[in-house]
DNA sequence: ACCAATTTAGATATGTTTATCGGAAATGTC
DNA sequence: GACATTTCCGATAAACATATCTAAATTGGT
């Protein structure tokens, strides 16, 4: 019933893009140490946060990733997606027909209520937000 | 990001148990059957919700569980706890203090509030309610 | 007293998550 | 063009979730 630590060191290592100029790169090996997450570990983070196209990377000297798009852009929702996939409370929380007792459930509706309202908040919170919220 | 198949398989059971004259027994291979759940796993799971004070059980010819309480006493949230632990949505989501940057970071409080939310809506729906709503 | 039904407990197997390590590929700088 | 820096990719290992199986303990019915 928890996000994976992948999305909540992705979560930060954003946030902390979000923080920099944007036209900076960061190195992999710089986030990890200020945001303190096992540098090894968030390398292959920072690779599914490329393919899902939320930041851009550079190989080589003087290489690093940057935000791909506007902070404001992109949401809370958009970044634990792109690790965890899809938000789900239970194997039945998105459509009736997931579970074998399909329509005649009673608690399938409770889950499918609670993920879109999670869904929903997550969605409605980017990181452009984050930053001005932010003390340092 | 999902309750475990455990507590799934606890609410079906307890549903069932909710479902049924509160003064007979129900065997876990019936519950198990009617509900299609693996039945050496359900054992467990009953056995569980044992300890956790949620149902009765007896052993024996003519043994089985029952629920503890009145259905209207035993809620969505009593269930999933009782097999998941308290429900925590990112390892930040009880406290402030939880997490290496505490109060400043920016993502906590959002976390926070929509895992209070959830818990809400979970101790808000009893298994009396559930039952109502069924078709069968 | 015996037997069948039932919960309880422990050992085991498999898959996923979390994390680490090492090397390969790319690229700016000198 | 060589080199240092950095992302990328695969193998590996520990911890947990899921599931199965077997044996033990308990208890009502005959």
């Amino acid at each position: 019933m928890q996000i994976t630590r992948q999305a909540d060191y992705a979560l930060r290592a954003m946030l902390y893009l979000a923080r920099m100029d944007s036209n900076v790169r960061a190195a992999t090996s710089q986030i990890a140490e200020e945001q303190q997450i096992p540098p090894s570990f968030l390398a292959k983070i920072i690779s599914q946060l490329s393919i899902a196209g939320l930041i851009n990377t550079s190989r080589g000297a003087r290489g690093g990733v940057s935000l791909a798009r506007d902070a404001e852009e992109i949401t809370l929702l958009d970044v634990v997606e792109a690790i965890d996939g899809p938000i789900s409370l239970n194997v039945c929380s998105h459509s009736a027909g997931a579970c074998p007792f399909g329509e005649d459930c009673p608690i399938q509706p409770i889950w499918s209520e609670a993920q879109i309202e999670l869904v929903n908040k997550l969605k409605s919170t980017n990181f452009a937000q984050l930053v001005k919220n932010s003390r340092n």
